[in-house]
DNA sequence: CCCAAGTCCTGGTTGC
DNA sequence: TGCAACCAGGACTTGG
């Protein structure tokens, strides 16, 4: 699943390679995964354009295009972007442009069609204006995660998969935070003490940049522009490793669901 | 047949 | 009582 970690790894690939370049031709778009836009106008909005610098705000990229035309895409739960040869078959391709050169297209690739992509003519504000601050670059603290925890009956897991508090943090890397902080999933948020709030702080940061560190985790679909995988989950301690044991303590790791997503954690050592 | 995922949406509940 | 804030759960998609 693209989380923070896995998007900032294709955003830092896309950084490298697409700034000065642009989209010569549209190939193909699924009007299924297109917002803001219609695909029979598509061609005209980004034809000719200029890529900027390409950025982040949480799980969505921000692609820039000259004359105030910006992509912003969401890579939903199995999106790829990928930058390929011309010649390169590619099943369920979202959105194909062939890029300046005409050697390689920037490929939308989403099995699940959970992605979007959406085409705004001005900055993406209505999309991204809901988001909390980046969970891992973001300009917050202990005291503002305290200030947010508190007065919430919500699960903590349920917490950190709101994107309106902290923005990137997915069902992976929230089961390893968890673990990591020593903190349950079921625990009411508003219940931390200031040392746990400090605990999960420091998780939070150092969960996701050992997530960018690996290059992502590909437990399931995730690849880079290349195709290629990232090592994170051979790193993971708690997500989808219920019945095996506990790093910590070797009692077997349980799983239950909270806010509708599985989790797994370690009851004992986890409080 | 059911599960997994992230986001959006709806509807119900809580608390001031 | 009224209202906002909050929270749970379903829809969407499709391969395993």
């Amino acid at each position: 699943m693209p989380e923070l970690p896995e998007v900032e790894t294709v955003r830092c690939q896309l950084d490298a390679a697409l700034p000065g370049r642009e989209i010569v031709s549209v190939e193909s778009v699924d009007p299924f995964i297109l917002r803001d836009a219609d695909a029979q106008d598509l061609p005209g909005l980004i034809e000719g354009r200029a890529f900027g610098s390409v950025t982040r705000a949480g799980k969505f990229l921000v692609l820039p295009l000259q004359g105030d035309v910006y992509l912003t895409i969401h890579l939903g739960m199995t999106g790829q972007l990928l930058i390929a040869p011309r010649g390169a078959e590619i099943s369920h391709v979202r959105f194909s442009g062939l890029l300046h050169g005409g050697e390689d297209r920037l490929v939308f690739r989403d099995i699940r069609k959970f992605g979007r992509l959406h085409v705004t003519l001005g900055a993406p504000a209505a999309r991204l204006s809901g988001l909390g601050p980046d969970a891992w670059i973001g300009d917050w603290d202990a005291d503002f995660l305290r200030s947010r925890l508190n007065g919430r009956t919500a699960p903590l897991k349920a917490f950190l998969l709101d994107q309106r508090h902290l923005a990137g943090i997915g069902n992976i890397y929230a089961d390893e935070i968890l673990y990591g902080a020593r903190l349950s999933p079921l625990r009411p948020a508003g219940t931390l003490t200031r040392p746990e709030t400090e605990r999960l702080a420091r998780e939070i940061r150092e969960r996701l940049g050992e997530g960018v560190r690996l290059r992502g985790c590909s437990i399931s679909d995730f690849v880079d522009t290349e195709g290629a995988p990232g090592s994170f989950q051979d790193a993971l301690r708690a997500y989808g490793r219920h019945g095996l044991p506990c790093a910590s303590c070797g009692s077997p790791l349980v799983r239950t669901v909270v806010g509708g997503r599985g989790a797994a954690f370690c009851r004992y050592c986890q409080r």
